[in-house]
DNA sequence: TCACTTATCTAACGATCGGTAGGAAATTAA
DNA sequence: TTAATTTCCTACCGATCGTTAGATAAGTGA
């Protein structure tokens, strides 16, 4: 059978730049042209080799889970509470500053907000910034369970608020605060983490 | 002298129905079409009204900050710094839930990344978000003057804490977190609320 | 060499983008 | 009534949006 004509760029390489263009300006800041001129290719090639701009962005974000957000999980993976908390907060601080990418963090700055057309690729990225804070809180499920949390721990409002740290400084982050600047608020939401209750001395 | 035809519409009510559409759209995901079928005008009227796109976004964000964004100078002239980051934390919790508006924070969400059109815009909000948090820094300065804090207590890096909470709320409600879960990650901020380094013992 | 398949390109598609010309309508002052 | 002023609306502007048709080029298998 024949094979047809060989693709002359590397599917994973234009796939890298149009992460860095949705990265840097969100799903719909980026236009089509901004990513094919980026990307190195035309229009028609774009679309044989990624379906649409929805598709295109949908694999640009799998990538960057995998890829730059990979630090994520590395933190889960860590042995206790302490060690997942300083993971996250400080490669998270290094990552969404880290001067070979877009400042930022695509799974919040990708879309945000939106018209219409773009609702979908919104709605995905809360599913996977919720996804994210259930990871964390089965993490944290598991700590109790291990002794590493006292056992009245919420393991869900924890996550809630690391999650809501992370994002804050995601944001900081967009809109240009250095990473010096954010590994003050690491290291100060450290000072006082696990932030649990009390226990009542009566 | 001739007075000319008088306006049919409020300009103060059209340019809070601009406000929504901004608010639950970001300023590149809403279209003069949006505007002008939410406002109950024509696209002339906009414009002679308004001036542009971007000059009604600003007026619509001047109209955010002194209206449902007022919680925020509210706050800091709380007579403490503890009643200071509580009415922070849970007016906030409020604001951005607030059923009678679009979810999260005009100034989070509204470009937090954008096209190349939209870049003045996008560090308009920046330099909003920086000025907010320079006023909690000076208000904590304020408190460390007046004995409310520690003497060596960092002003800016609490100030940049708490900012990122802050938006870190905003982005978890522009999501779809109800309330009640915002509640309690600012409940949880202020169990160790403020986090200071401990005094050494040596 | 010839059919087959797939990628390449130029050029265009209709729709929507932000923005405006130009004239009719409504008001006030004379 | 008339002149002056301002807002109103319809219709349109050029540019850009995401997307695709259609022809050509480059490879494989027979």
């Amino acid at each position: 059978m024949a094979m047809g004509r060989p693709r002359e760029f590397d599917v994973d390489k234009a796939l890298d730049l149009a992460l860095q263009v949705f990265w840097r300006k969100g799903y719909e800041g980026a236009s089509i042209a901004d990513l094919t001129e980026t990307m190195g290719i035309t229009k028609p090639s774009l679309y044989s080799a990624f379906g649409n701009k929805e598709e295109l962005f949908r694999k640009a974000l799998d990538r960057y889970v995998d890829g730059p957000g990979g630090y994520f999980q590395v933190a889960l993976a860590k042995p206790n509470v302490r060690a997942v908390a300083e993971h996250l907060l400080y490669e998270s601080a290094a990552a969404v500053t880290d001067p070979d990418h877009p400042p930022g963090c695509l799974a919040v700055q990708g879309a945000l907000t939106c018209g219409d057309a773009a609702e979908s690729i919104k709605q995905e990225l809360v599913s996977r910034r919720a996804k994210g804070e259930q990871d964390l809180r089965e993490r944290f499920q598991r700590a109790i369970a291990e002794g590493d949390l006292p056992p009245g721990s919420d393991a869900a409002d924890l996550a809630a608020y690391l999650s809501a740290i992370l994002q804050g400084m995601a944001v900081q982050a967009a809109g240009g605060t250095s990473r010096e600047q954010l590994r003050k608020i690491a290291e100060m939401a450290l000072r006082t983490w696990p932030p649990l209750v009390k226990a009542r001395s009566d």
